[in-house]
RNA sequence: GCGCCCUUCGUCUAUCGGUUAGGACGCUAGGUUUUCAUCCUGGAAAGAGGGGUUCGACUCCCCUAGGGCGUACCA
C-alpha cells in the first residue's frame, strides 16, 4: 500500500450533489489507482447549519455510486479541541493574534473601504497592538498573514498560481465563541489525517493560498493540491437546483446505472485519449490528476443517457437483474416474484438493448410483468381490426399444432404470411398487439418462445374476443 | 471594485509548434429489420477577437471581450 491519502470533505448542509459526487469520485479514483487510502470527513463545524439527515444522505449517495471509503468517517466537530490547541500554538508562535474588533467595527471598515474604492480586506487594529490594552471582552483569533511578498501554489491541475500577499487577509481561525472556522479546521484535519493529495473544487483555489500560510505557521508540509473546475448547468451558468445540481439520489430515481454515472462523471473534465465508454476498473487504472482539464464542463443528460444505455447492454444479465431489484427496492415497490426474476433472465437479451435507464427496462418487460388480458392501448387498438382479427384467428388455429421452438415458430408464421399473401410485418404487428397489447415490444418470435405455447394461445384468444 | 481561473464542432473532449484539427453524444441522410431499439455506412458542425514571437501557430506571450470562482465570526 502506498502512502497516498485522499479525502472527500463535504459539509452536511443538504444532499450529495453532482459536483460533490464528482469530486469524491476523482479522489477515490486516484486513491485506488495509487493503492492508497480514501477517507471521508464531515465538515460540520458550523452547528447552525448542521443537519444530521444530510450526513446520511451523503453516505447513501456515495454507497449508491459505489464509492467506498476507508476507515470511519471523521466528524470535524469532534475535533474542535484539537483545532483550538493549534490556534493557541499559532498564538504563542506569534503567527496569529487576538482581535477584539466587533462585528460593527468590521462592517464599518468594509463599507468605508468600498466607498473609498480600497480593497475591503479588513485590517485589524489589533494585529500589532499592545495586549496590555486588551479589553475583557470576547475576541477572535486571526492569522497574522504576511502583507508583503507573494504566495505561490503549485497545483496539479491549475499549474503554478501566484497571489500578492497584500490581497490575502488575516482570516479568522477561532470564532469569538471559541469554535474553529473551516480555514483552520481543514488544515489541521488534513495534516492530522496525513492527507497527501487534496483534490477539490476550484472554488477553493484562493483558500489554498490562505491555508498555506497556516501550514507555514505550524511548520507543516503542504499537501499536493489539485483544484478541479466546477460543473456548470446546461446553459453554462452556475449549477443550481433548477438544472442538474440535483442530489445523486435523483439520478438513482431516474434509473441510471451507477456504473454509467461513474463513467459519465469521470469523463466530465478528465480524459484518457479518446476513450468515452469505459468500466470503473479501467478508470481506476487510467486515472491521473494531470489529465484533468482546467475549463469547466456542462452537464449533458443526453450523453449520460447514451452511456447508461451502453452500460445496460454491456452488463451481464444476472448482474443487470440485481440492478433492477435494487432499483425496485429504492422505489419502495414490491419485490419481484421468483417467476418474474426467471422471466427477466430469459427475456433480458430482448429488453436490454431497448432501454437506456432501468425504468425503461421495466416498461419493456410489461409483456411478462403484466397479467392477462393484455388489452390493447390506444395506439395498439388500431391494429386489431375486423380483418386482422380474422387473420389472427386463422393463425391461432395453425399455432395450436405448432412445435414451440424459435425456428419452427418463425417458419410457421412466415409460411402463414405467404398463404395469406401478406408481408411478414402485416402479420407480426397485429400478433404483437394481441400478445402484449402494445405496438412496441421485443421480437414476437422471441417472446412467444419465452412465454410458452399455452400462454400465447390464451392471449390470442383474449384478443379475438 | 480587486484577486485568481477559464475560452477547440450545439455538448464532452483529443491535440502537448508542422494533422485534410481526431473521437464521442446529439442532429441528419441511408442500410439491416416483424414494431421499437440495437447495429452498420455517410453528412453537416470548432480553434472568441486583435496583436505579437517563429520559417511555421489551436498550441508560446500580450491586450480585448465573454464566462466562472473568491473576496464571511459559511464551508
Amino acid at each position: 500500500m502506498s502512502n497516498v491519502v485522499t479525502r472527500f470533505a463535504p459539509s452536511p448542509t443538504g444532499y450529495l450533489h453532482i459536483g460533490g459526487a464528482r469530486t469524491a469520485l476523482f479522489n477515490w479514483l486516484f486513491a485506488r489507482n495509487q493503492g492508497g487510502k480514501f477517507l471521508l470527513r464531515i465538515e460540520d463545524t458550523d452547528r447552525k447549519r448542521y443537519a444530521p439527515e444530510a450526513v446520511e444522505a451523503i453516505y447513501d449517495g456515495m454507497r449508491w455510486l459505489g464509492i467506498d471509503w476507508d476507515e470511519e468517517p471523521i466528524s470535524q466537530f469532534s475535533r474542535i479541541e484539537r483545532h483550538a490547541e493549534v490556534a493557541r500554538e499559532l498564538l504563542t508562535k506569534g503567527a496569529a493574534y487576538k482581535c477584539y474588533s466587533t462585528k460593527e467595527e468590521i462592517d464599518a471598515f468594509r463599507t468605508a473601504a468600498r466607498a473609498a474604492k480600497r480593497p475591503p480586506l479588513f485590517r485589524s487594529p489589533w494585529r500589532n497592538a499592545d495586549m496590555a490594552t486588551a479589553p475583557d471582552a470576547p475576541y477572535v483569533v486571526r492569522l497574522k498573514a504576511p502583507r508583503e511578498g507573494e504566495t505561490t501554489i503549485d497545483d496539479q491541475v491549475q499549474g503554478s498560481v501566484t497571489w500578492k500577499n497584500e490581497t490575502l487577509d488575516d482570516m479568522i481561525l477561532l470564532r469569538s465563541d471559541g469554535t474553529p472556522t473551516y480555514m483552520l479546521a481543514v488544515v489541521v484535519d488534513d495534516h492530522d489525517m496525513e492527507v497527501t493529495h487534496v483534490i477539490r473544487g476550484d472554488d477553493h483555489l484562493t483558500n489554498a493560498a490562505r491555508q498555506s500560510i497556516i501550514y507555514k505557521g505550524m511548520g507543516w508540509d503542504l499537501p499536493i493540491y489539485a483544484h478541479i473546475p466546477l460543473i456548470h448547468g446546461p446553459d453554462g451558468a452556475k449549477l443550481s437546483k433548477r438544472h442538474g445540481a440535483l442530489g445523486v439520489e435523483t439520478y438513482r430515481d431516474m434509473g441510471y446505472l451507477p456504473a454509467a454515472m461513474r463513467n459519465y462523471l469521470a469523463r466530465l473534465g478528465w480524459s484518457h485519449g479518446d476513450e468515452d465508454f469505459f468500466t470503473t476498473e479501467q478508470a481506476i487504472e487510467w486515472f491521473s490528476p494531470d489529465k484533468i482539464g482546467k475549463s469547466p464542463a456542462r452537464f449533458d443528460f443526453k450523453k449520460l443517457e447514451n452511456l447508461s444505455g451502453q452500460h445496460i447492454r454491456a452488463t451481464d444479465n444476472v448482474d443487470l437483474l440485481q440492478e433492477i431489484e435494487k432499483f425496485v427496492a429504492s422505489q419502495h415497490k414490491p419485490e419481484l416474484t421468483l417467476r418474474q426474476r426467471e422471466m427477466f433472465i430469459s427475456g433480458m437479451d430482448g429488453i436490454k438493448e431497448r432501454a437506456k435507464v432501468i425504468p425503461e427496462l421495466i416498461e419493456i418487460a410489461y409483456y411478462f410483468l403484466g397479467e392477462r388480458p393484455f388489452l390493447p392501448d390506444e395506439k395498439a387498438g388500431h391494429f386489431l381490426t375486423t380483418v386482422s382479427r380474422g387473420m389472427l384467428n386463422r393463425l391461432t388455429s395453425r399455432l395450436r399444432d405448432a412445435t414451440w421452438t424459435l425456428e419452427e415458430l418463425e417458419a410457421e408464421i412466415r409460411a402463414f404470411a405467404e398463404v395469406e399473401d401478406l408481408k411478414l410485418g402485416k402479420v407480426a404487428q397485429p400478433l404483437r398487439v394481441a400478445l402484449t397489447g402494445r405496438t412496441v415490444s421485443p421480437s414476437v418470435f422471441d417472446m412467444m418462445v419465452q412465454l410458452g405455447k399455452e400462454e400465447c394461445i390464451a392471449r390470442l384468444e383474449d384478443a379475438s374476443r
